[in-house]
DNA sequence: AAGACTTTCAACCGCCCGCAA
DNA sequence: GTTGCGGGCGGTTGAAAGTCT
């Protein structure tokens, strides 16, 4: 017994997507919300699959989406967590608010597997890989810049999206002051950055499991007047920021821990290097 | 200048899983 | 317990753009 197909395709569009396509399921995705992936299309007019709508949404379309400008840190958080989990980019992708699976998995299959791969021939340094950065693209630390909408000039004009490479390479060594404020606290020792944070969390005594499958993306949308439990891990200036207080409330929260379990953010990445050792 | 080659990444494909009937 | 459906995921493809010769 076969299985049905998601859609016909027959009559269908397929490649790439229109600015009137893409304007259209924005608009439908913002009046009705998504989901019903398999009927959406039929519902807001859209000559596509409907697995191709929920595709061009998540890779694209979503307005929390940041796209390109990978900065060091996320390319260290990447490295780790892949170390930790292999290809199980949504699961990455996860803790990388912002970015999609498909994001990541074409930025790994690139770049950071030769970078990782040229790490693993030469021994690790601070600095980066000798793999030529400069070929890159849109890489760099600065704060990412949402790509501007798709211009509508004619509306069936095909929408290329691929980002155009750079040659240049700038480095911005600047860091959100309040990610600085919550390391400087939690981590003394380390002057900072972020990536020492990284270094300076520890999920001893919490479940790991619990940590991995947060959905932090989610948190990114958290006002910090809300009070309630819904997990407020990350603020959306600061996406990479961990609220330590806040962790423990929710953790404690949904039981993941004992409300008197001593709570230590000491170091993940010890964590994610004694992998080595497992 | 132009053709060949390489790189990038959006989009597609097919499998898997959870859930409801 | 079984079946079918919807959604999600990871692997792969191929067109476009960049680089090299």
């Amino acid at each position: 017994m076969g299985r049905r197909p998601c859609c016909s395709k027959e009559g269908l569009n397929r490649g790439a997507w229109t600015a009137l396509e893409d304007r259209t399921l924005e608009e439908y995705i913002q009046i009705h919300g998504q989901g019903s992936w398999r009927n959406l299309p039929i519902e807001a007019g859209l000559k596509r699959c409907g697995k191709s709508c929920r595709l061009r949404w998540l890779n694209y379309l979503r307005p929390d989406i940041k796209r390109g400008n990978i900065s060091e840190e996320e390319d260290d958080l990447i490295i780790r967590l892949h170390k930790l989990l292999g290809n199980r980019w949504s699961l990455i992708a996860g803790r990388l608010p912002g970015r999609t699976d498909n994001e990541i998995k074409n930025y790994w299959n690139t770049y950071l597997s030769k970078k990782v791969q040229t790490h693993s021939t030469s021994k690790r340094t601070h600095k980066k890989s000798t793999l030529s950065k400069e070929k890159r693209i849109l890489i760099n630390p600065t704060p990412p810049v949402r790509l501007p909408p798709p211009v509508l000039t004619t509306e069936s004009r095909v929408v290329r999206t691929k980002a155009t490479r750079c040659t240049k390479v700038f480095f911005t060594p600047e860091e959100p002051a309040a990610v600085n404020e919550f390391v400087k606290e939690k981590a003394p020792e380390s002057n900072g950055l972020l990536s020492d944070f990284m270094a300076d969390l520890d999920v001893e005594g919490l479940c790991l499991s619990e940590f991995l499958h947060l959905d932090f993306s989610n948190q990114c949308r958290f006002d910090d007047n809300n009070n309630d439990l819904s997990p407020p891990l990350i603020s959306s200036d600061n996406p990479l920021l961990f609220h330590g207080e806040n962790i423990e409330q929710y953790w404690t929260g949904v039981n993941c821990i004992q409300r008197d379990a001593t709570f230590n953010l000491q170091s993940l990445d010890t964590f994610l290097n004694a992998e080595e050792d497992w």
